[in-house]
DNA sequence: ATGAATGTTAGCTA
DNA sequence: ATAGCTAACATTCA
């Protein structure tokens, strides 16, 4: 890890972000840089942007960011005008807001210049993140936005709409939990942890459920959403937020990275399993396939 | 030291 | 429409 105790360099973004995360780099986003003016802007890397560079550049520079929303793990900043930058952190993206020089490295893509004399850097070392210039009115007709599945936490998280989505699927359910377009935000870290807390095998397929798993899986979902949030976020491999702390989560993780230690449930010896290529935590005993 | 692993998504193919 | 696999990329770990 890089030194992060630079007076002046704060850090907005972590790595690998599920919404959680997501939702805390909002927050600290809409805390250091709302109301600021976009000057400048600079793309290192030309395939961050999707679409046109030359247009984002010259469409993003001059702007005030009026606030910054998010959708499932997608962070919309709204500009003032009338477009959105749709950007998405992927596994490593991660936002920095710097007056300090040194805070710019070889990972940084974009560089946005604000009129309070801060930047906020872009830095993705895997460069898998993206971004994206939207209609702020059309951005239901955004195709990544518009596949989208509902999320935990919000109005149509519900049962009836929920469970024909899940049903219609015959393959794992972890697979399913982690396609965003039947429900967004879960990720690789919280479905593990979601489906250990209602006790189902990741490797259940999705149309065996019962409607009492896939409403447990429901309240689950929000639960484990809320309680991330609410602590800022899993930091399993490093993590700091807006305000310089780590986030709390990766201590109340049941599963997650935890194999070889006891279930906290029952003490078997939690395993470690591939699951539609993702890396997989569950307890044997806890978790059977009916 | 090669291969496998890493909080993700989009885009192909069958 | 659904399922399964691959690519995008850099770094760390076994």
């Amino acid at each position: 890890m890089e030194k992060w105790h630079h007076k002046n360099n704060q850090i907005v973004g972590d790595n690998m972000p599920e919404m959680p995360e997501v939702e805390t780099v909002r927050r600290g986003l809409n805390a250091q840089v709302k109301g600021c003016k976009i000057t400048h802007v600079e793309i290192r890397y030309q395939n961050l942007i999707t679409g046109d560079v030359e247009q984002f550049v010259e469409f993003v520079t001059g702007s005030t960011i009026t606030n910054v929303d998010r959708r499932a793990k997608f962070l919309l900043i709204h500009l003032d005008n009338g477009y959105t930058i749709i950007s998405h952190l992927r596994m490593e993206g991660r936002y920095r807001i710097s007056a300090d020089p040194a805070a710019i490295d070889k990972h940084s893509h974009a560089i946005f210049t604000l009129d309070n004399g801060q930047k906020m850097i872009y830095n993705d070392v895997r460069k898998f993140g993206r971004m994206q210039l939207w209609n702020t009115d059309d951005l239901d007709d955004n195709r990544s936005i518009a596949k989208l599945g509902p999320e935990p936490l919000s109005k149509g998280f519900t049962f009836d709409k929920l469970k024909p989505r899940i049903m219609r699927h015959r393959k794992d359910i972890k697979t399913v939990l982690l396609d965003q377009s039947v429900l967004s935000g879960l990720g690789n870290i919280y479905v593990d942890e979601v489906l250990w807390k209602v006790k189902i095998h990741p490797e259940t397929s999705a149309n065996h459920l019962s409607d009492k798993d896939i409403q447990n899986i429901i309240e689950a979902s929000n639960q484990e959403m809320k309680a991330a949030i609410a602590s800022g976020g899993s930091t399993v491999r490093s993590y700091i937020d807006a305000t310089g702390h780590k986030g709390n989560m990766q201590n109340s993780l049941k599963v997650y990275g935890k194999e070889g230690t006891p279930c906290p449930r029952c003490g078997t010896e939690i395993e470690k399993i591939k699951v539609g290529g993702r890396g997989t935590h569950f307890c044997p005993k806890c978790q059977v396939i009916k």
